[in-house]
DNA sequence: GTGTTTTAATACTCTTCTATCTTAATTATC
DNA sequence: GATAATTAAGATAGAAGAGTATTAAAACAC
């Protein structure tokens, strides 16, 4: 469903959210805690710097931050971010176009599935789930 | 969300089912209707005969069919098959298991999807499918 | 039985995703 | 300024998915 690179991306993310004590978090602290490899996980965060979701400093002290507080950072912002946007504009089955005009046998049901997946990821908000993290100890 | 292999073995299932005129149809005939590549659906339907959902008879007059009436035949079966059993168990965030005990902070949320999803596959059959190609018209 | 049609099986290539490695550029601290 | 910390950028390698090619095996027709 979602890349390996997506998903890297927004545990990051969350786990930046969940600890509020330090502005600039280290990419390598990020990559420690959370078992992704560090040069992977720049270019993953990258994206997202240059999209002006995260903001980052080199030198000592440097790292990354929120380039605005994450109660106002959606997940879906993430995902087109690093995935690309169309992703949940596809066919099911593939087929090229998606739309009433032109449904594939599936289309009906899986309209159904593909706006609930859309809101849910449009409305979920970074602070949100790194709530649950902090708070509620869920796992990263 | 779903690979190409098994998009392409979902759509080759609802083609057959979509034609009843003749018993046994020749992957040929698939491949070229549905411009897929001849060898790679051979070796996507291979895993449906083996698993027995569909039979395959060679020689002229050969091809593959139907081992049991296509509305017995369910979606989530060819995903099964195909894709393998686990694909809506995972965790959206790719952390391995997935289940209360151990959430991540996206399980609640993504739950549901998910077992919206399931239940969708697992209630669809092919023939329903193909009935809305060849009544309703609509593209493969 | 010989030849043709058709699936089965295997091996190979190509591309994309994932991950690593190396070098540079920037910043803070001393 | 020198040094260390840290991201940026690009090149490279590995793995997996997608697709191609080849050969073998079976079934039917004549
Ligand atoms: S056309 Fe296939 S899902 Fe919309
Ligand atoms: S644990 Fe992540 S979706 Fe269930």
């Amino acid at each position: 469903m979602l890349s390996n690179a997506t998903v890297y991306g927004i545990r990051a993310v969350i786990y930046i959210a969940a600890k509020k004590d330090r502005k600039y978090v280290p990419i390598s602290e990020i990559s420690e805690k959370l078992k992704i490899s560090f040069h992977f996980l720049t270019k993953i965060l990258q994206k997202l710097t240059q999209r002006n979701i995260l903001i980052s400093n080199r030198g000592p002290q440097g790292g990354i931050a929120f380039n605005r507080p994450p109660d106002k950072i959606y997940i879906a912002e993430l995902v087109d971010a690093i995935e690309g946007a169309d992703l949940f504009d596809r066919c099911v089955l593939g087929l090229p176009g998606c739309g009433v005009e032109t449904p594939c046998p599936m289309h009906d049901q899986w309209t159904i599935v593909k706006v609930q997946i859309k809101s849910q990821f449009e409305k979920t908000t970074v602070s949100e789930l790194a709530k649950k993290v902090s708070e509620r100890n869920e796992r990263l």
